[in-house]
DNA sequence: CAAATTGTTGACTAATCGGTCAAAATACAG
DNA sequence: CTGTATTTTGACCGATTAGTCAACAATTTG
C-alpha cells in the first residue's frame, strides 16, 4: 500500500488572520515589558498576561523567549532608523537636520517604549543586534556620516564630525524622552 | 547565678582588616556585574565567581541582593556627583563648563562601569534612588542650575535652559563612553 | 456537515536563583 | 599554645521561571 506524503507545512507559508493577529499583540506586550524591566527582568507570564493570553499560547507563536525579544528587535529596528534614512543630500542642510530631529522626537514621545527598548540595548553593548550594528546600522551611518561631510566641504554648514553630531542628537532627544 | 551578658558585637563597630578586604572585591565585582547586566540580569553566584569566594561567604557580607545593590550605589554615588559639585559660579562661565564636560568625559572613560550603572538606574526611572534623587540630587541640580541662570541673566552666557544643558551633557558623555 | 488543520490551555518538569544553616577552617587575643 | 571570635563553605530549601506535552476547542476547508 503506497502512502502518499502530503506534507502539512511548507516553510515559509503565509500566516493566517489568527497568527498576524496574535503575533502582533505579542509583539506589543513584548516590547512594553522588554522596555520596562529589560531581557532577564521580563518573564514570559507576564508577556502572555500582558498579550492576555495563556503562556504555552504565546509560545505556540514564538518557540522560545529569545525568539520574542529578536523579534521585537526586528519590527523595532525599521522604525528607529527612518528619521534617519529620511535625511537628503540635495535638502538645505539646516532644514534637512531639523526635520531629523523633530521626527527624532516625534518618534521617541510617541513611541517611548520602542526609545528606551534601544537605549538599554545600546547600553548593554548591544548584544543581540551585535551583528547587526556592525553591518548594516555601521554603512546606514556612514552613508549619511558623508552627507554631513558633503555640507561642511560645501560650506553650507559649520564644521562638524558627523559622529559627534549623531551621537549629540541621538543621546540628547532620547534623554528629553526619559525625563 | 548572675549571668554576665557580654554583647558580642556591639553595633557600628569598626570592620576587621579582612572585612574591609572582602567588602571592597565584592563591591568591585558586583559593580561590573551590574552595569553590564542590570540588577536583574546579575545573579549572587556571578558576583560570587567574580570576587572568588562562595555565595555563602558573599552573603555573610552582604546579607540581600538588594543590599549589595544598594552598596554599589552609594559607593558609586558621590564619584558620580563630584564633577557637578565642583562647578564654580565665580569662574569664567565657558572655562567651567569645559571644565566640568571634561571632568565628565574623563570619569566616563577611566571608570566606565559606574557610568554605565548610572545610567541604567537613570534609564528604567531610578527606580532603587527614587528617595534619593528626589532630595539631595535633586537640590544639587537646582543648586547648579541656579548658577547657570546668574551667568545668563549676567549675559555671560548665551540663554539655556539650564536642565536642558545639564542634560545634553550628562547624554553626551555617557554616548561617547558607550561607543 | 465532516474531516482536517489550527489554536488554546492546565498540568507538569527541569533548571535556576535567592537565601539558610550547621559545621568546619582560619585568624587572633591573652 | 589555648580558647574564642571570625570567616568560609557544602549541602540544602522554597520560590520562580523557561519550556513541554497531551488533550481539548475553534476554525477552516471541501
Amino acid at each position: 500500500m503506497a502512502v502518499v506524503v502530503k506534507p502539512k507545512k511548507e516553510a515559509g507559508e503565509k500566516p493566517t488572520r489568527i497568527q498576524e493577529i496574535n503575533r502582533g499583540v505579542i509583539l506589543d506586550a513584548a516590547l512594553e515589558m522588554f522596555s520596562t524591566y529589560g531581557f532577564r527582568g521580563t518573564t514570559i507570564d507576564q508577556i502572555a498576561d500582558k498579550a492576555a493570553m495563556s503562556k504555552p499560547n504565546l509560545l505556540y507563536y514564538f518557540k522560545r523567549k529569545d525568539d520574542i525579544y529578536a523579534a521585537v528587535l526586528e519590527a523595532t529596528l525599521d522604525e528607529w532608523l527612518r528619521p534617519l534614512h529620511a535625511l537628503d543630500q540635495d535638502g538645505e542642510p539646516v532644514e534637512e537636520l531639523r526635520r531629523y530631529i523633530t521626527r527624532k522626537l516625534e518618534m521617541s514621545a510617541k513611541k517611548p517604549a520602542a526609545s528606551r527598548f534601544f537605549a538599554n540595548e545600546i547600553l548593554h553593548g548591544a548584544p543581540h543586534i551585535h551583528g547587526f550594528l556592525k553591518t548594516d546600522l555601521k554603512k546606514l551611518v556612514d552613508e549619511k556620516s558623508g552627507v554631513i561631510r558633503k555640507w561642511v566641504s560645501e560650506e553650507r554648514l559649520a564644521p562638524i564630525d558627523p559622529y559627534h553630531l549623531f551621537f549629540l542628537i541621538w543621546a540628547t532627544t532620547q534623554h528629553y524622552a526619559d525625563f
